[in-house]
DNA sequence: TATGAATGAGTCTTCATTCAT
DNA sequence: AATGAATGAAGACTCATTCAT
């Protein structure tokens, strides 16, 4: 059996999320092989990060698939979406740390077209009056990625418990830091 | 007239905050001069990031001091904290993208200095119960400067303008995506 | 078969013996090897000097215990040493040619103490009436250290036959240029 | 009143005879002018210390002359060369150091002249029974010089008395370390 | 004229990559 | 198949050199 491209993939998600421009050194180390058997299961450093792209992208994917993002009250399924991506925010930590990424074309396609569906959720959100119409959709998007991102920085570097990090994003993103008096 | 230091740190901004892979090519053209030059002002890569690290984290003191952060109303104090650091997001930005930064122990006690006065704040404005105590004041901070930094990239590519970039902010980050409805 | 640290150092000091300012190039290629596995081998031109002088600083001293410098007649001693040393004479060439190298304080160290151990042979040969003692055994040190490097000069250019050398430095640094005239 | 070349040439002998790789940073301040100010005067690297080895070579020649070696009996004649040669024994450091210099054929062919000047002076001391034949004329040639350049180094870095240096050079040289004993 | 400032050229260095075992 | 060893390519860096004052 060769070695699981898999963990490979996963201690490159580990290294490269925290600091983009780690060397495939540090990348092979962390996954136990050396960087010349790294070579061989990636053609090249390229290759490397457009697969953990790839992965990262499939996975944001699926995230919307599983939480049906498109069916059913917009808030019930953002809070779905949170919590079937806050398990792999360090994949959204890799993309947002590697934009130089969408330079291909195919990656970029595959972002445009999720973050569409992303967007359009907010969208529908706010025509039903459940999200706030002051603030943009596409920001309110971007906005809702950052904090994914912020939350896979913040577990990795043991700021946020991983139990913890699913509440802590959705919570401050929906309700904002602001106590809601009853009287208001 | 000798090369202003302040506009090549200025330069170095704008394109290490986009990318922090950036060859001292790219930022020399930025800032309008030669690597040699650029070299002569600053005596390395890393003594350049390290000052654009530096000019960060000043600015970001000094707008803790312009906002007054410490006194009165915890929520006015935020909204005067986004005001005042809206501009300077993209410096924000770069920060977010140098984690490797920290390793610097005097960069590393100053961002903690501030980090700490920022939740400070946080932990003021929850006692006094103007901010949810559900979610602790670190993790409000850190989720500030992540919708900051991201605030700083969406207004450097074009998706967010300049002028609604302090609105976006804090009206996510103070009062959540959702709608409050008058009745609940 | 791994490359030979030793084959590079006799490389290097083949090259930087002749030319203390050789390029990293020419002194791979006269190694055989490439400039990024000559750097592989040593961290960098400064490593790869100091090496060398290490070197040269070794086989010094191993020539003053190979020689037995403190044992028996004065003159005798110098002559063994001189027949130990000039095999070696390209060395002396090299630490004659770099005396920036004598910054490191650990070289500087190991030359003082060997010239140390010289200066005794030649006060040594004084008291016992070998020496002239007009002449300081410092200044004997230097002036026999500098025919030294002259030989391994003047013979790696080929204007002196290995064979001869030994006998041309030993002759000329205990004798003299005068012929004695036995009448005088 | 222009600035001094010779003033600049003597700073530039004191600097490179000990450093031949010294920067012109390191000469222009010892000169105490700006490097600018070098280039105006020479018109580059190779241009000054071609001057500084022009300069050598022309004291060298004119000592040969000074001391008409080429009259009366040879160890006479080498003794005033000695006397001669001592005061500018660090421009004589100086082309030891710089043996590159000789790829410029003029300067080779001084250089060649001036040696076969000397040669021939051995060689009419060993042919007057002066000199010993057993080292050829060649090889005390190159060891005066390889003994004056050492003196250049040894007085300039304060190891020898200026005082002491021409008689340390030539009875060295022409006596030899041992101790003539009267009974042999 | 003399100089601080700026730069072109070329070396040093470090990667990602390939090769031989 | 996996790896230590070797290398090509390219960026970082430092000079000598030139320019503008």
């Amino acid at each position: 059996m060769a070695i699981d491209r898999d963990s490979v993939l996963k201690a490159a998600v580990g290294v490269l999320s925290r600091q983009p421009t780690a060397h495939l050194d540090e990348i092979a180390r962390a996954a136990g092989i050396s960087r010349a058997t790294l070579h061989r299961i990636f053609p090249g450093r390229d290759a490397l990060i457009r697969e953990v792209g790839l992965l990262a992208l499939r996975k944001y994917n699926a995230a919307l698939d599983t939480a049906a993002i498109e069916d059913g009250d917009a808030q019930l399924a953002l809070r779905r979406l949170a919590e079937v991506l806050v398990p792999d925010a360090a994949l959204c930590a890799f993309l947002a740390g590697e934009n130089q990424l969408f330079d291909d074309p195919e990656l970029c396609a595959l972002w445009e077209n999720q973050d569409a569906r992303v967007r359009a959720l907010f969208l529908r959100g706010q025509q039903e009056g459940v999200f706030r119409i002051e603030l943009s959709a596409s920001w309110l998007s971007e906005a809702f990625f950052d904090l994914l991102a912020g939350v896979g920085w913040a577990v990795q570097d043991g700021r946020l418990a991983p139990r913890d990090s699913a509440f802590a994003l959705i919570e401050l993103f929906l309700g904002g830091a602001l106590r809601r008096t009853s009287t208001s």
